[in-house]
This record gives C-alpha cells, sequence and structure tokens, in this order.
RNA sequence: GCAGGGAUAGCGAAGUGGUCAAACGCGCGGGACUCAAGAUCCCGUCUCUUAGUGAGUUCGGAGGUUCGAAUCCUCUUCCCUGCACCA
C-alpha cells in the first residue's frame, strides 16, 4: 500500500473537526490550562506564505503537546484584517475592501486547514467585523475619558495629487506611490495619540520579568530608551525655551541651539525676515520616515534668533535643524560641537565656533594651528567651566543640575526615547474613532449606546479620504446638545485592534462586553506566544501598554499579556535571499503540501534549523523527510504481530522519550526530531505495541495525521491528538548499555575501516576480535549487532586466551574500551 | 544613521574554551537489489597517508588573549530584521 498521503490527511482533518476535539471550554475543572497562540496574520491577499506555515507549525507542535500532556489548551486563530493592502487594492483597481479582505481569509482559512493546524475554529475572530471593532471603538473611549488619548499637532506625509496623506510606505523615493513626479510634501494635522508614555517606566520594569528572548527584550528597552538628564532653560528674546540635555557637562561649551523642524511652535520663533529662507528648508524636506531623515545630511537654517546660555549669559544663533527629533525631549537641543561629533559636523558645515570644555588626560584636543580635528566625546577634566573648572566630567553633572535647579534655569529630567503612539490614520479601511466634532461643545465622544460607528460602505476612492468625501457619514447631530456637528473621519491604527485581540479570543462571540472578565482571566495571561521579530517592538510593546491600561481600567488582573514569547527564525529562498515576488524565490506551502504533504512539510519545517534560526528553503530536506515518513508508513503498514519487548529497547524508548519531551519544551524541535529518527531507525522488525505506541505519540505533535492513521490500525478508539504524552521512566534508561552500544559502535567503525582496507586485495571472511578479559561479556552480549553492523563473521577471544586465532600478533594492541581486532 | 541578529565542510545546519576534522540531514561517489530506472539497503564523502593509524589545513577576513580558540577580545567585510502611517 502507498502512502497516499492527500486522502489520509484529508481523513484526519474531517474527523478531528466533526469530533470537535480541539474545541475548548474553560469549564474542565481540575485541568490546568494552557494558552497557546500564535501572531494572528494580516490576510494577504497571496494567501499563506512559508513563513506563516513555519510560525503555525511552532505553535501547533507546541499546543498539541501541552494537550497531550493534560493541559486544558486554547488554540485559537483570527485575522488582522484592516488595514493598507485592501485599501490599496480599492485605490489601484475599484476592489471592495470588505470583499477584498474576506475573500483572502476564506483562503486563509482553506489553506490553513490544510496544514492540520489544532485550532478552535469556533472562537475565530476578524478585526473588520462590527462586533469587533465596536470594542475598539469602547476602548478608546475608555482611554479618552481617562485622559490617556489626546489630540496634538503632527507632521504627515501628504501628496498634493492625491490631496491625502500617505503612508510611509506609499512613500517612494521622497515620491508618491501613484505619482511618481510629484514630490511628498510634509503637513502638520491635528491627530490622535495614546499617552503610552505614561507607562514607560512599567514598561521598561517589567522587562525583565519576561521569559522572552533576550534580543527582544533588549531592543524593547532601546526603544523605550530612558535617559537620565538636565533640562536647561535658554531664554529666547524673554522667551523661555527649555532643552533636554543628557550632558550638562559641557554647558559651558554651547554655541548654538537648534530646534526640531517638526517642532509645533518652530513658526513663532522665526524671525520675520527668515522666514521665507526656513519655509523654504521645510519644503524640501521630503518625508516623516525616521531612516530618510537619517540618511539625509544635517542640515539646518538659521532663523534670526540668538538664545542665552544660562550658565554664562553668552548669547548664541539658534538654527532650524532636521537631524532634532520634535517628540524627543523637548524638541531643541544645545550644540556642543567641541564634544559631539554631530554638533561638531553642524558647526563645521555653518562656521560656528567650538570651544572645547572637557582635556582628557595625556591628550592634547587641538592641533598645532588651534583647530579641532573632531569632536572629543570622552571623559576628562573640565576646563573653561567657570567654577566648576578642574572638576571631573562625569561627576559635575550633578552638580551643574543642582546649581541650574537652584537658580530656576533647570532640573533634573528622566527622558524616553518612546514617544506617545500615534492612532490616527487619515484612512478608510480601519475603525473608525468614535468622535464628533460641535462647534459649541468641542470634541465629545460617542455615547457608548451608539457604537459602534460603523464604517460606510461603498465609499468613493481615489481622491481624497474617503470618509471625509462622505457626506452622510460625516454629518451628524451632536450628542450632547442635538446641534449640526462633524464626525471624526480618522480611523485607528491597526495596532490598536491587535493591542488585545488575545483577549477577545476567550469570550469572542460577547456582543454585551468586549469581553467577560472571568473567562478572560481563566485563560490569560497568553503561556506561549508565537511569531517572527519584526513585532520585536511595537506590536509587542502596545499590547503590553493596552494590558496596563486595561488592567488599570479595571477589565483584567495581569501586568503583562505575553509569559512567554518565542521568535521564529526568517525562511529564506533558496537563494539565500528574503523570498519575494520580485526575486522569484518564493515557495508557496500549498504547492508543497499538494506534493509532498502536510505532514512532510511540518516535519520539515521545524528539522531545518533551530527553530530561533533564520535559514534558506530547500525542497531537498522536505524530499528527505518525505521519504523519511513514507519508510515510517511502510514499516507500521507492515506490522501485523507484536513481540516482547527487552531492556536495551526499553532504555531506548525512556531515553527517546525524555529527550524529545525536554527538547519539545526547550523549542529544539530540530532536535526532537532527530531522537525520533534515531528511535525509529533503531527499531526491530519487530516489538512491543507499547513501544510502537509510544513512538506515534512522540512524532504525533510533528506529524498528526500519520499518527492518528497507525494509531487507529493499531486498534485505538479515540484519538491520538488527545491520548496522553508518554511519561519516561528514568529507571529504565541504562547508561551502561547506551555506553556499551558507544564502544561496540566504535569497533564497528573499526572492522568496517579496516575491511575496506584490504578489501582492495581480498575479501576477508571473518574478523578476529581480542578484548580485555573483564569486556569480553559486553562484547559478545552485542555480538549480533555487530555482525550485524559490520556485515562479516566476528569471532571475540579475551586477549588471555592461549588458543586464540592471532597470526599477526594484532592482540598485543588491544586497550581498554578499544579492542584489537584481525581480518582474514 | 540608530538598534538587534547572523556568517561553520559541496549545501542546510549542530556546536559557545580542551573529549572537534566538527552531530544530524541533504547532495554527491561506490556497492547490493533490478532487464533497466526509481525506490530501498550498505559503504564512503577536508587533504595526504595507513590494517582500525598518523600528519596537515579548516569554522566570513585580519590581528590579539590563552598551555589550548569554531567557541573569548579588537578591527573589518558581507547578509538579515526593526526604526514609530506595512502589519
Amino acid at each position: 500500500m502507498d502512502y497516499n498521503f492527500t486522502a489520509l490527511e484529508k481523513k484526519w482533518q474531517k474527523r478531528w473537526g466533526e469530533k470537535k476535539i480541539f474545541e475548548v471550554k474553560e469549564e474542565k475543572k481540575g485541568k490546568e490550562n494552557f494558552y497557546c497562540l500564535e501572531m494572528f496574520p494580516y490576510p494577504s491577499s497571496s494567501g499563506l506564505h512559508i513563513g506563516h506555515a513555519f510560525n503555525y507549525t511552532i505553535g501547533d507542535v507546541y499546543a498539541r503537546f501541552k494537550k497531550m500532556q493534560g493541559f486544558n489548551v486554547l488554540h485559537p486563530m483570527g485575522y488582522d484584517s484592516f488595514g493598507l493592502p485592501a485599501e490599496n487594492a480599492a485605490i489601484k483597481s475599484h476592489a471592495d475592501p470588505k470583499e477584498y479582505t474576506e475573500t483572502a481569509i476564506k483562503n486563509f482559512i482553506k489553506q490553513q486547514r490544510l496544514l492540520g493546524l489544532s485550532y478552535d475554529w469556533t472562537r475565530v475572530l476578524m478585526t473588520h467585523k462590527p462586533d469587533y471593532y465596536k470594542w475598539d471603538q469602547f476602548f478608546f473611549l475608555k482611554l479618552f475619558e481617562k485622559g490617556l488619548a489626546y489630540r496634538k499637532k503632527s507632521p504627515v506625509n501628504w501628496c498634493p495629487k492625491c490631496n491625502t496623506v500617505l503612508a510611509n510606505e506609499q512613500v517612494v523615493n521622497g515620491k508618491c506611490w501613484r505619482h511618481q513626479d510629484t514630490d511628498v510634501e510634509i503637513r502638520n494635522l491635528e491627530q490622535w495619540f495614546v499617552k503610552t508614555t505614561d507607562y514607560a517606566e512599567e514598561l521598561l520594569e517589567m522587562i525583565e520579568k519576561l521569559n522572552w528572548p533576550e534580543p527582544i527584550k533588549m531592543m524593547q528597552r532601546n526603544w523605550i530608551g530612558r535617559s537620565e538628564g538636565a533640562e536647561v532653560v535658554f531664554d529666547i528674546d524673554g522667551d523661555k525655551w527649555p532643552v533636554f540635555t543628557t550632558r550638562p557637562d559641557t554647558i559651558f561649551g554651547v554655541s548654538f541651539v537648534v530646534i526640531s523642524l517638526q517642532h509645533p511652535r518652530l513658526m513663532q520663533l522665526v524671525s520675520p525676515d527668515r522666514k521665507k529662507e526656513v519655509e523654504k528648508f521645510l519644503k524640501k524636506m521630503k518625508s516623516v520616515k525616521q531612516e530618510d531623515l537619517d540618511k539625509m545630511e544635517k542640515e539646518g537654517v538659521f532663523i534670526g534668533r540668538y538664545a542665552k546660555n544660562p550658565m554664562t549669559n553668552e548669547k548664541v544663533p539658534v538654527y532650524a535643524g532636521n537631524f532634532v527629533v520634535a517628540d524627543y525631549g523637548s524638541g531643541m537641543v544645545m550644540g556642543v560641537p567641541a564634544h559631539d561629533q554631530r554638533d561638531f559636523d553642524f558647526a563645521v558645515k555653518y562656521g560656528l565656533p567650538m570651544k572645547a570644555v572637557i582635556e582628557p588626560r595625556d591628550f592634547e584636543i587641538y592641533e598645532r594651528n588651534g583647530q579641532l580635528p573632531s569632536a572629543y566625546e570622552g571623559d576628562g577634566e573640565l576646563i573653561n567651566s567657570g567654577e566648576f573648572t578642574g572638576m571631573n566630567n562625569r561627576k559635575v553633572i550633578a552638580e551643574i543640575t543642582k546649581y541650574l535647579d537652584k537658580k530656576k534655569l533647570g532640573k533634573v529630567q528622566v527622558q524616553f526615547k518612546m514617544r506617545d503612539w500615534l492612532v490616527s490614520r487619515q484612512r478608510y479601511w480601519g475603525a473608525p474613532i468614535p468622535i464628533v466634532y460641535c462647534n459649541d461643545c468641542g470634541i465629545v465622544p460617542v455615547p457608548e449606546k451608539d457604537l459602534p460607528v460603523l464604517l460606510p460602505a461603498k465609499v468613493e476612492f481615489g481622491i481624497g479620504n474617503p470618509l471625509e468625501t462622505n457626506e452622510k457619514f460625516v454629518n451628524v447631530k451632536c450628542p450632547k446638545c442635538g446641534m449640526k456637528a462633524r464626525r471624526e473621519t480618522d480611523t485607528m491604527d491597526t495596532f490598536f485592534d491587535s493591542s488585545w485581540y488575545f483577549l477577545r479570543f476567550c469570550d469572542p462571540q460577547n456582543s454585551k462586553k468586549p469581553f467577560d472578565f472571568n473567562r478572560a482571566m481563566y485563560w490569560n495571561p497568553v503561556d506561549f506566544y508565537t511569531g517572527g521579530a519584526e513585532h520585536a517592538v511595537m506590536h509587542l510593546m502596545y499590547a503590553r501598554f493596552f494590558t496596563k491600561a486595561l488592567r488599570d481600567l479595571g477589565f483584567i488582573e495581569m501586568d503583562e499579556p505575553f509569559t512567554r514569547l518565542f521568535n521564529q527564525g526568517m525562511i529564506h529562498g533558496e537563494d539565500g535571499f528574503v523570498m519575494s515576488k520580485s526575486r522569484g524565490n518564493v515557495v508557496n506551502p500549498i504547492d508543497m503540501i499538494e506534493k509532498y504533504g502536510a505532514d512532510a512539510l511540518r516535519l520539515a519545517l521545524v528539522s531545518f534549523a533551530s527553530p530561533d534560526k533564520d535559514t534558506n528553503w530547500d525542497e531537498n530536506v522536505l524530499n528527505g523527510n518525505f521519504k523519511f515518513l513514507r519508510k515510517l508508513f511502510s514499516y507500521f503498514n507492515a506490522v501485523k504481530k507484536f513481540s516482547k519487548s527487552d531492556e536495551r529497547m526499553d532504555s531506548k524508548i525512556n531515553r527517546a522519550v525524555k529527550n524529545v519531551t525536554d527538547f519539545i519544551e526547550s523549542m529544539k524541535y530540530n532536535y526532537a526530531i532527530i531522537e525520533i529518527r534515531n528511535l525509529f531507525n533503531s527499531f526491530p522488525d519487530q516489538t512491543s505495541r507499547e513501544n510502537l505506541e509510544k513512538f506515534l505519540k512522540l512524532i504525533s505533535p510533528f506529524c498528526p495525521h500519520i499518527a492518528e492513521e497507525f494509531w487507529e490500525k493499531m486498534g485505538n478508539k479515540n484519538f491520538i491528538s488527545v491520548s496522553s504524552w508518554p511519561k519516561a521512566d528514568e529507571s529504565r534508561i541504562n547508561e551502561g548499555f547506551e555506553m556499551e552500544e558507544k564502544i561496540v559502535e566504535r569497533l564497528a567503525e573499526d572492522i568496517k575501516s579496516v575491511k575496506n582496507l584490504i578489501s582492495k586485495r581480498e575479501k576477508p571472511g571473518a574478523a578476529y576480535v581480542y578484548v580485555i578479559p573483564n569486556e569480553k561479556k559486553v562484547f559478545e552480549d552485542n555480538l549480533d549487532n555487530l555482525e550485524k553492523k559490520t556485515q562479516i563473521h566476528v569471532k571475540i577471544y579475551s586477549v588471555s586466551d592461549k588458543d586464540k586465532h592471532d597470526p599477526l600478533g594484532k592482540s598485543k594492541k588491544a586497550k581498554p574500551g578499544k579492542p584489537a581486532i584481525y581480518l582474514e
């Protein structure tokens, strides 16, 4: 009988569905629960890619493993279905975003089923459905009530031809994605922000407690970017302008001040005669993308004002510069060219003076002509610094700050690099922000009973924001006074949707509440969360923030959403590069399933490499795994009778059970597979039913279909997927046997090697082995094994045997653990 | 630019101070089986040498630390991920 994986896999997928074995309820008393979650996908119209298959296989193996270990396992799937691609398709090819998205979802579900994933399909959620985004809006209002959502001006990419805001992705080389001849402009618009910075300190502190990969934790720390420094107040024509610095020790060296180009009060500060210059410079800036800004040369323009250094009362020029981040600190920095390379470059470019205020020991910072070769960023003694001259610069930081504080010219300040979360999107395909603007009442939240604010169907795409041009949507009565008012036309960032979806999975049909407290808390926090490292900061940070905010709003009682995080590596194309259509190296998992079956694909995906490592796709590996399954199939197919196990086999089985369990638990799936393969290879033609069943259980999380098939064939009535995971009996693991096997293996290698060497001139008929007397028994016990491995007749002597056959006197070479040999 | 990760035999990949010429898989070569191919099984697979041995050269590149380095440090090249409106 052939290994007809297609029919076999279909059969089991159908049965799992019919018997609802993966549907779960909270009420399972006496069972520990386990929440296993893979990051839900954006349902792209091109369907599942290999990275998805990898991600879901990793999670599925773990979920199945935990289920067999007796946990009540929640393993759900959903779709992050709002987002830009659907809207782009609407603009480009007049597709209806809803239809477009739902078609893609159907396709995703179909493909995911083919992988044999153990999801509870009754809990599927889709963020574009009103019964989901209603609760996005609900939470937005809660955040707003608590003062955690607010409005502020912020720069956006703007295309004058589309008459709309562009996403970073829609900006290509500074031009609009649809109009290659049109420069993107920067505009400042009123936008909604969420105060993630209120939780910055806690978000940072709690990283320590997470069972997450270290690199991700590091990236989160850096993203939050806590730094201690001082806020120093500069006087500019009578107004106080605060400047944040981590280096107050260099304050005597300030020779200019730079304000961010995106600073909301920039134009107030510019002197009238410099307005034109500054505006010209502003126009030159093409995009708000961080990487674009960084690639640009550090440039600035003098704005016609002078700032007074609070320590020296010296007046220094104020510039507007493209390298100052508006949202960090106060959006203004002090320039100390002698001790900061960026300031140094800027000063060189604009001919600004430099003044060294730190002198390193044993180092002459001025070259002979009195010029600084570069900024000196190290430590040393202060010079030219008034009463602080001669002190160590690191030690003096606190003192200078104290001094400024006493004189009310500054204060100690903790700064975070993390900025508040901009949640407004000037886009159609997202959850509408539930706010109304009334001339009399101002900003009015939509009352809870009126939620959801439905996203209108059949809108016009192409010119401007489709919600803004939709009169029916925009024109409403003020919920407070009943007069004419306008609806907010911004929708929410899709990260808003994905910040709490793991809670909704616990109670996905609830129409009264986002979720029931008890149900959510039965499962949460998520015990095991898997996804790509591309979410290292944003999604994972927003979800952590949301969890803390919802905790403080009383919706949940937990501090962190994801107890253990696992990042799978990226699978590159066979050429070693990222899979992409343009490179033509894309591998479609569905094609692979058709060719080799889902079990083989699942097995291959986790045996390529350690699942956390990036790796290159190689169809040969898949083929190799397929061959292994075919071998397995014919072996089990041929099983007619069982025999008794023996001590050696028991030792092997228990060793394998122990190792596979440990390897799965520690996410070393590739090692688990090696262990499983070795166990299979060590099976004799016949062994006990118990051994075979244990083997099937071990492989079932990886290859559930084929495992079910033979589990059934062996007469079991229920599913292997819900059977119990084998427990290793460590007392039956015999390390003596394992040692023996090693030395026997080594001896076999030696015999084979000699056999090969002499086979050129003669064909040996027998191998004579001379062992240390007390080892004789070991080799005799393994004689069959030895002959099987070497394919030659073996005769064993003790070196002390008088009547041994040893014409060349080889027996003298025998050492403990390494017998001497002679072949003829 | 900033932040994080990576580079190991023909290929993929294990290995983070000695037990390493380096697990495992693939590919390739040879043999068995077959009319033949495929499948399967066995043997081999850094180089030279050899009755199981011995020697040499390897772990992106260049230096360094150490009795000893794939493993630790410094510099360097290339690749991957994220950088706040892609999700």
